[in-house]
DNA sequence: CGACGGCTTGAGGCGCTTCAAGTGCGGTGG
DNA sequence: CCACCGCACTTGAAGCGCCTCAAGCCGTCG
């Protein structure tokens, strides 16, 4: 019958495209912009606005968001370093794009992409990464609660653990406790988990409670036991 | 300019990009196997499989979705005729996809992909027209009422209607009532709106009592007034 | 006809939202 | 140094929307 459980899922690592094995060859040539600067919470670009360049992430962390006309608002991606946007099937950007960190940013014209089937590959690449983030979110959208919600946004700050490739706790006896810094407000991770700022915070207070975490500031978190996290992002 | 609107946008028209305008090179070439036909039902690959091959859908309707360990599922997306999938930033599936209707479709090795530009820059545009949908469907499933899913789910199957370049009612002053076929059961529907078949039928019924809709069959339903639907999807 | 599968309907409960205070902390100024 | 302010976050209480569980309905098929 169709649904075999096969014992495994993509659940966590969506590693940025960016990594040893895909060297950033990046969107640098003739018509590549100087990459610029842009403090925090800059918008990049509006829904909306004509899209005539993409953009690759070179430092720092992007949001994308939607809105609706009655002010709710869902944050679609979360992008770091390495990552391409601003591409757009249609004329104009679908998102809006804001910065979390302070970023440095490259852009070029879409137009060049044609050109160059190195960069169309490059471009594909992040695409087909950010695709299986997408999938992976939409089931978090769909079918998990408050708390799996929380625990699978924490671990995705986790590099290399949640995912197939988990390295698992260390071996030697240390402990499997991580700090991680969200780089976005209450507000954000609400908007990006389809919840209320309330509920975010009650979730994490309960969290705290537990001991399953430690506020080590506003928006950074030590994990006291990663392990003990994933188990409660609903892909175990 | 590359990318020219083809008249659909986020909101509903997801069309598939073959179309006039674009035409089916698809992506026949040396490595593409005969096209092959497979019964409504069928599992063309799992999650977890190794991703081997990409596949271009010719005719029919599949869906793609990703389950939890406990059964949970979302369908996170129902692709047409036209749309390329199966390809995967990883080494497996990320995703498995089955068929709702007969399809036809055709496979390719997937390095083949890096041999061919033109083919590639086809797999990048469905791909963002891909990434736009699910960036609505995001919305959707974070931030919608049921009423406003199952709204959005029956636009989405009237093209030209509920987007940017939403064609409007006729002016002609005949009825702006449109016959749609689902091709998917409750529980299908269900598990891509993040809801319970409960709920879904509750709503049908819910939209029939108030006059919105007729059930035609149990899977294909009229839309009495498109407009009218379009201004309860949240969008507007 | 009766069995089956998919859909509908009802009743009750739970989880998240809503609304409304309250808390804590960094920054500013007296 | 401390009072004050503003802002983001936290906490509480109540409500509602969707889920869960349990029948019941309807069309199909042997």
């Amino acid at each position: 019958m169709a649904y075999v459980d096969r014992g495994f899922n993509s659940g966590g690592g969506r590693a940025a495209p960016a990594n040893s094995e895909f060297p950033r060859v990046g969107i640098q040539n003739d018509c590549t912009l100087r990459p610029m600067r842009h403090p925090q919470h800059s918008v990049l670009f509006y829904e909306g606005d004509k899209a005539e360049r993409l953009y690759e992430l070179d430092e720092g962390v992007v949001m994308l968001f939607k809105l609706l006309p009655d002010g709710r608002r869902q944050v679609v991606e979360i992008l770091n370093a390495g990552s391409v946007f601003g591409l757009s099937a249609g004329e104009v950007y679908d998102c809006t794009a804001e910065s979390l960190t302070p970023v440095k940013v490259s852009t070029l014209d879409r137009n060049s992409l044609e050109a160059s089937p190195s960069l169309q590959q490059y471009v594909t690449r992040c695409l087909l990464t950010q695709m299986e983030t997408l999938h992976d979110h939409a089931v978090l959208l769909g079918r998990k609660s408050a708390m799996e919600r929380v625990s699978t946004f924490l671990m995705r700050m986790v590099p290399n653990r949640g995912g197939f490739a988990c390295a698992g706790p260390a071996e030697d006896g240390t402990d499997d406790s991580r700090s991680v810094t969200l780089h976005m407000t209450r507000q954000e991770i609400a908007d990006y988990l389809g919840l209320t700022i309330e509920t975010v915070s009650r979730v994490i207070s309960e969290m705290k409670r537990r001991g399953l975490i430690c506020i080590e500031r506003q928006d950074q978190i030590r994990i006291v036991n990663v392990c003990r996290m994933c188990q409660m992002t609903g892909i175990h």
